[in-house]
DNA sequence: TGCTTTTATTAATCTAGATTAACAATTCAT
DNA sequence: ATGAATTGTTAATCTAGATTAATAAAAGCA
């Protein structure tokens, strides 16, 4: 069973603390209507075009994000580590096949929340919807810095940003999937890191 | 007196009702915690590093947010028109001087919020929570679609894509300006337009 | 363990878009 | 209306980053 007396459950405890206080009732809701699943590195937990998206929170692990366009190119969005939301939002919350695909970049142990569930999560409690529009509210306020970066950084710029911003990926991930994230080549990512070596 | 009787509220009424059913005394509250104002063309509202962002709420008229990099060199971000929320969300949540300046492109009436004001609806009815977790989430859907363009498009499809989301910004706002947002030279769009119009 | 597939590197060439600069057209203030 | 300042256009040149292709290294699998 899935509950707030989880020794392992601490962490994300923690972290829905951090912006709102949760009686214990509310949080024995909130992992009773989210499912515990676990996934394979290369596992895709979400297929574009097919069902739609959860909302999923990471337990542990990384999830990875991506797009695929019309001439069947694959652009990375988001990564996703240790307590970080994810999912296809629009997908979600409008149950609509998802857009993205994501994949599991290593072992990976995630919480999951349909549509349903999220909606009952929102009714049984507002500190919920604070909870949400809290975490929403953070993650535009990146998003907008994200755009920011895109506009007026160089490819080198971008990339140390990357490393800054998250140290634990660049072990985990594929150089490629790094210079789709960034919006460049991973020929071009190749070069920068030499040169960035010799520096 | 600012309050939803007013004649001139409803479209905002509309709006804020779209996603969520509020009470009159809700609205009457948004309405009274909310400061009317209106601006000039080229007045700026919000000046970068200076005082901490309000939340605004556009009733007519455009605004335009842009960032100020290292070397001087401006960046616009955002346009927002009639029923547009804007604002640097960062600064107006933990009260910092603003990293934007906001800007009216035309003459314009506003609404606007500090966090104060904010807090204290947000407190009398959890529906204001719930109307903003949905608003940033759509926005955090928009900002994502954004990135995807930022990555995936070139500068070609940017502007034509930018033309059908804001048909009417065309004609308001200077051409470098749109540049500008699209992370572009004012030489290149000028020789994109001449190209398209060929077409 | 060796074989296959995927990923990363290196080098050569190419191009979308930047930069510079000079000129034309608008806009703005008096 | 008129001159000054801002914005837009055009053309020439330059460069960050893309593309292609061949090779090397690493990862996955039988």
């Amino acid at each position: 069973m899935i509950n707030k007396d989880s020794v392992q459950n601490t962490s994300i405890i923690n972290n829905l603390t951090k912006y709102v206080t949760f009686s214990d009732e509310e949080l024995d809701n909130f992992f009773e209507l989210g499912e515990l699943a676990t996934f394979k590195k290369n596992q895709t937990l979400v297929h574009k075009g097919k069902e739609s998206s959860p909302f999923i929170l990471i337990k542990q692990g990384c999830l990875m994000t991506s797009y695929i366009d019309e001439g069947d190119f694959r652009h990375v969005i988001q990564f996703g580590i240790d307590n970080w939301w994810t999912g296809d939002l629009n997908s979600f919350m409008n149950n609509e096949p998802s857009i993205y695909s994501i994949k599991a970049m290593t072992d990976v142990e995630v919480l999951t929340w349909n549509k349903e569930n999220f909606d009952l999560l929102c009714a049984f409690s507002p500190n919920f919807e604070r909870y949400f529009r809290i975490l929403f509210q953070n993650s535009l306020i990146s998003h907008q810095k994200r755009i920011i970066r895109n506009i007026s950084f160089s490819a080198e710029q971008k990339y140390l940003t990357f490393l800054k911003n998250y140290p634990k990926l660049e072990l985990i991930v594929p150089q490629k999937c790094i210079a789709s994230y960034l919006g460049i080549t991973p020929v071009f990512l190749s070069n920068l890191r030499k040169k960035l070596s010799g520096k």
